[in-house]
RNA sequence: GUGAGUGUAGCUCAGUUGGUUAGAGCUCCUGACUGUGGCUCAGGAGGCCGGGGGUUCGAAUCCCCUCACUCACCCCA
């Protein structure tokens, strides 16, 4: 073979496609009712917008971007995640002079040059949430309820939704101090990743799961003693407000995020079924970014979901099966000029309709009407021309019902079974 | 970046200690059944056995190199 997707992108095909429609039209009447609008942003930024939002030494800016030098010698980068590229966009056309909360739903294709595996690829598709101007925790509780929401509708069940808080600049460092102060200690006991990430990223250590790891780790400070009491109130109003909305979840204070700029409340959705990978959605807030990309002091939060990680776990639970109303199964040449202007006219009626351009047995015709589950058909032939009557046959249940040869009766037909 | 596994038909896979022209099931096409489907039967199409080199009278099979894919680590949605 010449030719090949490139490694970690694939094509989408017909008909896992009808899932992926499914989980977008789904997801956008849900956007509506909370007041989301859509925006589409583009696949390419500025290297420095994702540098100074997602962080230097973060793995993704580290190793993980397609960055390379367009024409004029910029240095650009396909996307890796939304949330950079949509606070740039509230700055930029000043989304913020608009009443809060602002909000704002996306969904498209992000970039990460990784070592491709099980439900993880190289152009991967989010739809993504972020909402902002509202430093309120009644916030944080609508959009974790509407991602619930948006999970539950799809099809999706018995996924595990976490949360915490991972403080604020005040409070955070004192939490990180405190932390590597009580491993430094043994550190050397520890595995070499955790050796690694002590430096790097200390937190990573409460994710470890090397069972040594867990056992060392036990009795370390945790997170949640260490928020500020701005913080600490915000997470307990938030708790407040969950149970108040019954969503499903529990505290975890060992989530992590990867990227620098979350504050406060941080959220991850997981199974239990996609293998190494066990993020379906995550998210949290992020209330000094829009300041740091140039704009008014303004608090945001959101949260991105996984298109590849949710589409595997619907496959067992949602059944594909398409196929056209009506096959048209003309036996000659008359019929089938005859069959052609048929189609066209209950095309225009809004049926999806077939015809056999190649003239077979009927035997083979019938066959196919099978094989692409067409759900009725009718047989053109000079008994049906001369006569003007035609049988409109259910490949269902096998009733057959005579028409005129006439698309307002044979649409009337479809439309009573369909 | 590190480690392990797998590459044979469109798909899922057999292929014995190396031995004629590389097989099966599913799918696809045709017919038995000449104007009514799903079953059955028969026939047909479809292969650089991932690629290159080596050993051998002879390689899908053994050896070396390489490429691709998969899974895991790492990281993450």
């Amino acid at each position: 073979m010449k030719h090949k997707t490139l490694k970690g992108l694939q094509d989408i095909l017909p008909p896992d496609i009808s899932i992926w429609h499914h989980i977008e039209k789904t997801a956008a009447n849900i956007f509506k009712s909370y007041g989301y609008h859509e925006i589409r942003l583009p696949i390419m930024e500025s290297t420095e917008v994702f540098k100074r939002s997602i962080g230097e030494t973060s793995d993704i800016v580290e190793k993980e971007m397609y960055t390379f030098q367009d024409k004029g010698g910029r240095s650009v980068t396909l996307r890796p995640e939304g949330t950079a590229s949509f606070v740039r966009a509230y700055v930029e056309h000043h989304l913020h002079n608009n009443p809060p909360p602002q909000k704002y739903y996306y969904t498209g294709p992000m970039f990460r040059y990784e070592r491709p595996q099980a439900f993880r690829y190289r152009q991967f598709y989010q739809i993504g949430a972020e909402a902002m101007g509202i430093e309120d925790p009644k916030l944080d509780a609508e959009i974790i309820s509407m991602l619930s929401r948006i999970l539950d509708s799809i099809g999706l069940k018995g996924l595990n939704f976490e949360i915490t808080s991972i403080g604020c600049k005040e409070c955070r460092p004192d939490h990180k101090i405190a932390l590597k102060n009580f491993l430094g200690s043994k550190l050397d006991a520890f595995c070499s990743d955790c050796r690694r990430r002590y430096d790097t990223n200390p937190l990573r250590i409460l994710d470890c799961k090397v069972p040594a790891c867990i056992e060392l780790r036990k009795g370390s400070p945790p997170v949640l003693d260490y928020l500020c009491k701005e913080c600490k109130d915000h997470f307990d109003s938030l708790n407040k407000y969950l149970k108040l909305l019954k969503v499903p979840y529990r505290v975890n204070p060992n989530l992590v995020r990867g990227l620098d700029y979350y504050t406060k409340t941080a959220f991850e959705v997981s199974s239990e079924n996609l293998g190494s990978q066990s993020a379906v959605a995550a998210g949290g807030r992020y209330d000094s970014m829009v300041k740091e990309f140039g704009g008014p002091p303004t608090p945001g939060i959101g949260f991105a979901m996984g298109m590849e990680r949710v589409i595997p776990l619907l496959k067992d639970v949602i059944e594909i099966s398409d196929g056209p109303e009506l096959l048209i199964c003309p036996l000659d040449n008359a019929a089938s000029e005859k069959g052609l202007h048929l189609a066209e006219l209950l095309r225009a009626k809004g049926l999806w309709v077939e015809i056999n351009h190649e003239i077979t047995s009927l035997k083979s015709q019938m066959r196919k009407a099978n094989r692409i589950s067409a759900k009725n058909v009718i047989v053109l032939g000079d008994d049906e021309i001369n006569s003007h009557k035609i049988v409109v046959k259910s490949m269902i249940d096998k009733v057959e019902k005579e028409s005129k040869l006439d698309a307002d009766q044979i649409a009337a037909i479809l439309q009573q079974r369909s």
